[in-house]
DNA sequence: TTGTCGATTGGCCCTAAGGCCAATGGCCGC
DNA sequence: GCGGCCATTGGCCTTAGGGCCAATCGACAA
């Protein structure tokens, strides 16, 4: 059940909390990384670690939320729970809007936490599995030579070779050739699996 | 900015809170159904109505909470707004987990409260118009012959005709002919343009 | 200056997709 | 039993997609 591989962040100005947090963690066979500050978070973390991020709300400077923010705001997934000792409703609404998976108050039950922290970890996973994939698909898509990056986008918008060219002020065998290459390059056998790829990685089709 | 068809959901034990809430409302142009409880809303609602609801968290019988389950479970997305007298951070929070547009503590103040409310009547929007465009093409899957459903879930995973027709025990040319009804009947011009419309609407490509 | 790369194009040939017309056979409701 | 719908097929022909080989041209780096 315990992913083996995952990392919990945990921030708190309370060097006491973290302890008590990471070695109940450690003891559940997470790894942990402690953290004192949000600045001191922000500046070391490590998005390529999968895991999730354990947050207190309530910190001078720079508070659990807007270290949330911060973190979307810099495109960067990582799972959020919220732990706080003096919450209250409006802040809890604004994590979870926030795309929070999870807001506990303290003192939390182990099994509480336990159950969050499993299900953020799931979430990361999933989102890692996602963005490797789509990552795949841009790095292969950027491969491609501007100009059969232009007739990928007319292909997954299914027209015919001989559009493209007239679109391109160029010949149907050139646009054959090029279509040709993105098909190689992209790893796909038939247009469908080429759009299908389009879509996840959000490539969209040439409009006129 | 308001949207003129919208009809707020009213749901609270407190008459006196429906008056008021309503008739705030209907000032500001939206169209309001009040009920009393849980029980009342859920036998006479109608979700073809676009709009959403605003539910009292703390209701006897059956409360706010159980009654977005009720709806979730059957499949009804109406966009929900909390409002509650007495509420803690765990019920705020698994109100948002649950899918709640926002959750709000009486007193409400009238701008968060109509905020939250053209936030939910904007997601309400964009759900028609997402269910609706599903719903049309799943309307004209149904109306393929199931040799010609059978058909498409091989041409939107890429295959020949050739190995179509291996598949279904029968020659390329009957292919031929289903795999046109299909492009005619789905009202697409292009393999890529019925794709998406399979990934929309969540039709898979078959398998082997 | 030479080599490489990307964009283009031609010719040749083969496979795939599809339109048109016609016909057969099974199943079902009127 | 008949008409209609669905599934199938054949023949014929046209258009579209693509592989292989070869060649030209301009830009840019070694």
């Amino acid at each position: 059940m315990t992913d083996p591989g995952a990392t919990i962040f945990l921030v708190d100005d309370d060097a006491g909390v973290l302890r008590a947090i990471s070695r109940l963690l450690r003891a559940r066979g997470y790894d942990t990384l402690t953290f004192t500050s949000s600045r001191e978070f922000l500046e070391a973390h490590d998005r390529s670690i999968p895991g999730c991020a354990v947050l207190d709300v309530s910190m001078p400077d720079f508070d659990g939320l807007e270290l949330q923010q911060a973190l979307t705001a810099v495109g960067n997934q990582r799972p959020v729970i919220f732990l706080t000792g003096a919450g209250d409703i409006p802040t809890s609404v604004r994590a979870m809007k926030a795309g929070a998976i999870d807001f506990l108050t303290k003192p939390v039950s182990e099994d509480a936490l336990l159950a969050a922290i499993a299900h953020a970890v799931q979430v990361d996973t999933e989102n890692r599995q996602v963005s490797s994939e789509v990552d795949s698909i841009n790095a292969r898509f950027a491969r491609l030579t501007p100009r059969e990056q232009e007739v990928m986008t007319h292909v997954i918008a299914g027209r015919l070779n001989k559009q493209i060219a007239g679109h391109l002020g160029t010949v149907e065998k050139t646009i054959k050739v090029h279509r040709g290459r993105v098909m190689e390059k992209m790893a796909v056998r038939s247009v469908a699996d080429l759009v299908r790829l389009a879509e996840k990685a959000g490539i969209s089709p040439r409009k006129p």
